[in-house]
DNA sequence: ACTTTTCGATTACACATGTAATCTTAACTT
DNA sequence: AAGTTAAGATTACATGTGTAATCGAAAAGT
């Protein structure tokens, strides 16, 4: 893997924008700012340069449309989350999940829905890996 | 909440730090360089200049032993690793861990013994919560 | 055609972070 | 007691990050 293959390391306020690009892209600054503005207040050239830094990092993508860029992810949603899930177990949990469902389970955040989900996930799983 | 008690903010070589020395303490300096070299390496003032901002940012505490110190942490790892948690699932997975699992059952990183696990805890939160 | 607006690009700037080297000084050596 | 270590404290320094302001140019308005 060269220099130019290496991970972006896409930080908060990035990862921010690139949630909302996500939700709906391409997306004009503009648009994003509106969206990003409906749960925060971001200065408009904050978004910008974070827009920039987002494309210099190789996340994201443009094509001009007059003066505007219409602006996309080049990476997809599940990648990223994947990538940082792994990362993310591995540093915190040695790489099991269970351990990290325990700690939601004692903390409350755990509701009915959610266990019957894993319950269907589980099952899914057992028929694919009888 | 004043600002002093606001959290602390570990970054990933603090972290890496923090995460030897709840592996056994109080520890010296020394002890906590000798163990991190068993993984990764680490200049010696690296790691005394990690324990310095832990220690500045009230993660670790210490009491002097002659010319050595003996560091500790000041947060459980449990606490931690709870709170951060909430913070990752909430950021990527709307708070649910659900899909977190989902996500981690399709790239195989899931194991027949985390399953049983998985079916254990969820056994016993349906013991605690019918 | 000229002015004004409005893009994105460039520059700014303080604080965080990774990664040490140098400085001070108390504690061992002899 | 004087010299030599060796521990933490202080300083360093490039790069990243949050958070914008300013600049230059193209498009829109008149």
């Amino acid at each position: 893997m060269t220099d130019k293959d290496k991970k972006p390391d896409i930080s908060n306020a990035e990862f921010d924008v690139l949630d909302v690009l996500w939700n709906g892209y391409p997306a004009t600054s503009n648009d994003i700012i509106a969206r990003l503005n409906q749960h925060k207040e971001w200065h408009e050239k904050t978004v910008k340069t974070l827009l920039g830094r987002l494309v210099k990092k190789g996340v994201l993508d443009y094509e001009k449309h007059q003066r505007k860029y219409l602006y996309r992810p080049l990476i997809a949603r599940e990648d990223y989350t994947k990538k940082e899930t792994e990362t993310f177990v591995s540093r915190l949990f040695k790489g099991k999940i269970a351990p990290l469902v325990a700690g939601f389970a004692n903390h409350n955040t755990l509701s009915k829905q959610d266990v019957e989900e894993l319950k269907t996930l589980i099952q899914q799983w057992e028929k694919d890996n009888d």
